[in-house]
DNA sequence: CGCACTCTGTACCGATCGGTACAGCGCCCG
DNA sequence: CGGGCGCTGTACCGATCGGTACAGAGTGCG
């Protein structure tokens, strides 16, 4: 099938991209990581880097969507939700030792190019959440929802410049503790 | 003097590598914004661009040792040391629309290079806080400081992503509340 | 004045950048 | 079996990368 190609490349696309920032992604990296040769790569995504880029934030866009925001949004049980999303954050970011490329992105290089599509990423995020903390019968849940989702951020960066999993983990039990008491 | 041109180049230095992170950074880019031609920058800094990044560092290093990391340990009211922090903090990242390069390092590019700086900078503001906090009479004084120093780097990734200085505003008010009542 | 020394613009280096062109391989379908 | 097409490796493009070499301008001092 034309598309398995593409969609099979876009774990390593995401990974490289992660590691290397947008500019720091060179072709041949990303070349190496799919296994696939310049012509395949330009083949699958006839934008070039861009297109990469844009198709590897729309997946990470629609997995948090499924297995994190639509629960928020719909799960009959809030809390449970709620203890879904820690456990799904906590495993995608393994613990901290990886880091989000949607924060990365807005903090540096194809902020301009791709800011639409990270501003959404975290605008439903903090949405969803707060639909779920207020469900729950929490009446700061917007500002909640900000503080957490800002936190998580924060945690993957201190984490990172600390070489430190272990202010990841004590982030997420605080932050649960504080949501579902 | 010839050390003048070198400092005076720093702070043009330090905000094209919070623009475009390290790699981004270009010789041109970096020529550019501080008004010298290669054969200017390469006099001044021997080491080339890694040498650049480095003394951006470490002036940024100083610049919180000096201002904020100093009177959080020494001021004999801690409280009010705590509210020179958020101010600096505001003013320094002007309410959020400038980034933090040392946040931004800590996620990317030139994160290996500068591990050590990146983490030193991260480790002393936690621990000059919890020191302040500690003498405020708070018994949670680390847990507290981490939180609240990984709040404002999230602080900032969010600012940025949803480009919105609202929000670092925001978090500095309840963050000050938390801190000092 | 003239020497010495600091500084700086410019030309140049090999390497790599993102991207294009294209020839040929292999597979599928008639 | 054979023709066509999806796919891929490779050579190549101009631009730019970080870095070096160096000649000459500017400057201060004896």
């Amino acid at each position: 099938m034309a598309s398995s190609a593409r969609e099979a490349a876009i774990p390593a696309l995401a990974e490289v991209f992660r590691e290397h920032g947008y500019t720091g992604a060179s072709l041949a990296l990303l070349g190496a990581r799919t296994g696939l040769g310049k012509g395949s790569l330009y083949h699958a995504f006839p934008g070039g880097k861009a297109e990469m880029a844009q198709t590897v934030l729309d997946a990470i866009g629609a997995w948090f969507e499924a297995e994190i925001y639509a629960p928020l949004r719909d799960d009959p049980d809030p809390r449970a939700a709620i203890a879904r999303m820690f456990a799904a954050v906590d495993a995608y970011f393994q613990s901290g030792r990886r880091v989000c490329l949607v924060g990365a992105f807005a903090l540096s290089d194809g902020r301009d190019l791709f800011a639409a599509r990270i501003a959404a990423y975290f605008a439903a995020w903090r949405d969803a959440l707060a639909e779920a903390l207020s469900r729950a019968g929490r009446n700061d849940a917007v500002t909640l929802a900000e503080d957490t989702v800002l936190a998580i951020q924060g945690g993957l960066v201190l984490t990172r410049a600390l070489d430190d999993p272990a202010v990841f983990a004590r982030l997420l039990m605080r932050l649960e503790h504080r949501l579902n008491g």
